[in-house]
Formats: structure tokens, C-alpha cells, sequence
RNA sequence: AGGGGUAUAGUUCAAUGGUAGAACAGCGGUCUCCAAAACCGUUAAUGUGGGUUCAACUCCUACUACCCCUG
């Protein structure tokens, strides 16, 4: 199995500069494992690599598209193995660094997705929550015990699959290994919650005063609040705002409060979804132990 | 200083004298194509001391704190 290193976690803890640093010891490339990043207009309010901090390391799934796109855990799958393959061609390791959870659960592990057709399910929207639950039953009896019923979203998507495609959602599950399809070493980066939430704290001030609203105002213009991405944290905040109906400090306040929640969100999957080890990066012992880890990993 | 008002969960508000509830925040969790999304679960309170009553958040009283008015 192809040797993929993995630098998962927490955001703002220092995973993309962490990236270049194993990347230079260990000759890798890296691929950003980010759902945000990939548009080229969201730098600010995604924290986003600077070209300068890469300092010389190749960088894939960065700026790879603008507003006008959109992409999916699908896209992204896609997009990152084909990005290993090669990178392994040139004789280097792929380098995966990132917090998007599911992408990169579905990229190392052998999540399977159909071709779809066309999402043409609009009747769907004049139906209640009950309604497509109860729906769900019966074409996915699994999935809607799995799914609650509150939860639209996932239950119009299982509904979608069962309806629109040769295997539903439960088929498709039960036909994978489960396993994962590289010898992927993760490295899942945190720190104390009281540090973390500090950070990100003063993080989300110098977001904005790095010209975070200029950046807002200027997506939207391509993209409108209807877009995936601008649902994004540090972006849909601000609607309110421009609306005139909260002020910017009150903004700002809930960019940080949900900032915190997705850094526990993030916690909870990676400690739950993956066998990680994890790196308490406010620790040098621990980094240091870190990169240890990964040489004798690949020495392996 | 005098007069009036208020006091319930971290916050904003409920509760005929009869099991103290909610929203938000907080905390925990779910996760197979919008995932920085979506959803679920849950901790937690009657300012203090007396009194009336079978029973007090509720009525009486003193104190404390805050707010308003007068000087």
C-alpha cells in the first residue's frame, strides 16, 4: 500500500506550517484536505496557506477553482487521489494536511460514490420533515433509523440515493471494507482548550483587521449568500451584519463563538472517525515525538 | 437622605399559594457527494434572615444589591 502521511485536526493550531515542516524533512508534497481553501477568493476568512509560508513545498487543492464552482467530498476525493498517484510517480510523499473530517475520511478509506443524476427531487421541498422520514422507510429502512428525522438534509440525500440510483445508501455501505486504502500514518493536531480558544479568538480579530469584509463583500459579488461556501464560518456571519441588523462587533462575536464550536466539532470526529495520534502542537516534546513517529513510519 | 420599583439557570424571560419551565449561551454527541454544512442529546436557578400557612418563587417583615424619582 502506497505510504499517504496524514495532518489532520483543529484549526488554527499550526497544522499548515506543521504541513511544510514534515514536508521538508521527509521530501513530500502537500495536498490541502480543506473544503475552503479551494476557492480562490476565501483566503482570509479561511485561514489559508500563504504562498511565502509554503517556502518552496508544492501545494495541490489550493485556489483550485473560484466562486463560480462549487465542489463536494466527491470532487475532492477524486481530486486527492489522483494527486497522490502522481506525487508517488515523482518519487515523494503525499502530504494530506487539513480539517475537513469526511474528506478526508472519504479519501483514505474506500467510500464509494455513484454517479449521479440530476438532483431533480425539487418536489421533495413541499414536503414535511415527517413526510420524507417516513418516505425514507420505506425505500431505506436502515438509513432512516440511522437518520432523524429532523435532520432534512441527510434525509432528502439518502432519499435522493435510493431513488435516483441503481444502490441505496445502505447497499452502497454494506458492499465497502471499511478499511482503509493507504498506509496512512494521521497526525491529528490539538491544543489544551483553554489556549485553543484564545487563539482563535485573536485569530478572528486579525481576520478582520486584515480586510476580512473587504473579502466578504467582494465573494459575494461573485458567489451571493446562496453559495455553499459563503455558508462558510467568517463568511455567513456577515450577512446580518450587511443587512444592517447587527452591529460588527456582535458579528465578530458569533464568527469566534462558531469558530470554537466547529474547533470541538472537529475534535469529536477526529477522535471518533480515524485512528489518529495525536499532537499537542503548543508542546515541542510532543512534535518532536511526532516527526519520530513518522520516521519510523517510514522506515517501515 | 427620603419615596417608589426590581431581585428565578451564565444571560433574557415564564410559573391562581399546590411537581420551578423556555430560549440563547455552555457542555456532550452523530456523521458515506452542500461537511467551516446539517442534526441530536444534556448540565444548570427562586439574593439573605425571620414570619403566616398543611403547603411560599408567589403573602408579610427586616436586611442586602441594583434601577428610577425627589433633594
Amino acid at each position: 500500500m502506497n505510504k499517504v502521511l496524514v495532518v489532520a485536526g483543529v484549526t488554527g493550531v499550526g497544522k499548515s506550517a506543521f504541513g511544510v515542516k514534515l514536508a521538508k524533512l521527509f521530501n513530500g508534497e502537500i495536498i490541502s484536505g480543506d473544503s475552503v481553501a479551494v476557492y480562490k477568493e476565501l483566503t482570509i476568512g479561511s485561514a489559508k496557506i500563504l504562498p511565502i509560508e509554503m517556502d518552496g513545498i508544492t501545494h495541490h487543492g489550493i485556489d483550485i477553482l473560484t466562486l463560480n464552482d462549487s465542489f463536494n467530498v466527491r470532487d475532492f476525493q477524486i481530486y486527492a487521489r489522483e494527486k497522490i498517484d502522481e506525487i508517488i510517480e515523482r518519487g515523494k510523499l503525499p502530504i494530506i494536511v487539513g480539517g475537513t473530517g469526511l474528506y478526508i475520511r472519504a479519501l483514505l478509506y474506500d467510500y464509494v460514490f455513484q454517479d449521479e443524476q440530476e438532483n431533480n427531487l425539487d418536489c421533495m421541498e413541499t414536503l414535511s420533515n415527517d413526510e420524507l422520514h417516513v418516505e425514507l422507510s420505506t425505500v431505506d429502512p436502515k438509513q432512516a433509523e440511522l437518520i432523524h428525522k429532523n435532520n432534512r438534509k441527510r434525509v432528502i440525500r439518502a432519499l435522493s440515493i435510493a431513488k435516483l440510483n441503481v444502490k441505496s445508501k445502505t447497499e452502497l455501505i454494506s458492499e465497502q471494507t471499511h478499511s482503509m486504502i493507504y498506509d496512512a500514518l494521521i497526525l491529528s493536531c490539538t491544543m489544551p482548550k483553554e489556549s485553543l480558544y484564545k487563539r482563535l479568538n485573536l485569530r478572528v480579530e486579525k481576520m478582520v483587521e486584515a480586510g476580512l469584509l473587504e473579502e466578504v463583500k467582494d465573494a459575494l459579488k461573485i458567489a451571493g449568500w446562496h453559495h455553499p461556501a459563503m455558508a462558510a464560518i467568517g463568511y455567513k456571519e456577515f450577512k446580518e451584519y450587511f443587512d444592517g441588523e447587527v452591529n460588527l462587533d456582535t458579528a465578530v462575536a458569533l464568527v469566534q463563538r462558531n469558530t470554537r464550536r466547529f474547533a470541538k466539532r472537529q475534535i469529536t470526529w477526529f477522535k471518533h472517525q480515524m485512528p489518529c495520534h495525536w499532537v499537542d502542537m503548543s508542546s515541542d516534546d510532543e512534535v518532536n515525538q511526532a516527526i519520530e513517529e513518522v520516521n519510523v513510519w517510514m522506515s517501515r
